[in-house]
DNA sequence: ATTATATTTAGATATTTACCTAAATACCTA
DNA sequence: TAGGTATTTAGGTAAATATCTAAATATAAT
C-alpha cells in the first residue's frame, strides 16, 4: 500500500491515471499530453507500474499502458476503516 | 488534495491516524507512540493539520489532536470516479 | 543494411523530505 | 517570579524525488 500512496502523491501521475480511465494510451501518448521530457514520463510510469496501478503491454515499437484500479480497493477499505471509528 | 495526498504518503503518519481513530490524544502521547523525536511528530502533525486530517485545540499546556476525516471523501470520490470508467 | 521512430536507461542537478539536536515559547505550579 | 512540563521552531544533514540531456535499445520502414 506504501508503494500505492507513494505514486498516488503526485499531480502528474493522478493526471496519467485519469487519461487512462478514458482509453489505453501508448508511452508517447501519455507523454504528448505534458509538457515534461518523455524519459520523465518513463519514469512516472515506472512507478505506476511498481504500484500496479497501471500495466503494460508492448505492441510492435509502442507500449500500450492501461489502468488497473483493483489496488485501490485496499485504499478505500483503508480510508473507510477510518472513517467508521 | 495534493496535501491530502502528500500526507498520506507516509507511514507514520497513517499510524498516527489510526491511533487518533480510537480517541483524541496530546502531541505527548502521539509521540510517545513512535520511536521518533518530539519534535519530529511535531513536523508530522503539522502535515496532517495542513491537509486538515487532524485539528487542533490547546487546553493548558497540551494540545490534543483529533481525526478529522472529512477531507478524505474528496479521495473516495476521486478513486471512485477512476473505478467507474 | 541504413535510417527513422518509440521507449527506456544512465547520469547529473535542484528540490523536497524526514530526521536529528538545540533553542524558543507557552503554560502551570509552588 | 522561578522552575518544570509540553510543544513548536530553527537550523542542519542525509536520503529521496522530479526533472533534464545524452545515450542505449528495440522495432519498423525504405
Amino acid at each position: 500500500m506504501n508503494k500505492v500512496f507513494k505514486a498516488l502523491n503526485d499531480q502528474t501521475r493522478r493526471e496519467i491515471l485519469n487519461l487512462l480511465k478514458e482509453k489505453d494510451l501508448t508511452a508517447g501518448e501519455i507523454a504528448e499530453a505534458f509538457n515534461i521530457t518523455k524519459p520523465s514520463i518513463s519514469h512516472h510510469l515506472d512507478i505506476l507500474s511498481q504500484a500496479e496501478l497501471v500495466t503494460s503491454e508492448k505492441q510492435g515499437q509502442f507500449v500500450i499502458y492501461s489502468l488497473n484500479t483493483t489496488v485501490l480497493d485496499d485504499i478505500m477499505k483503508w480510508i473507510i476503516n477510518l472513517k467508521d471509528a
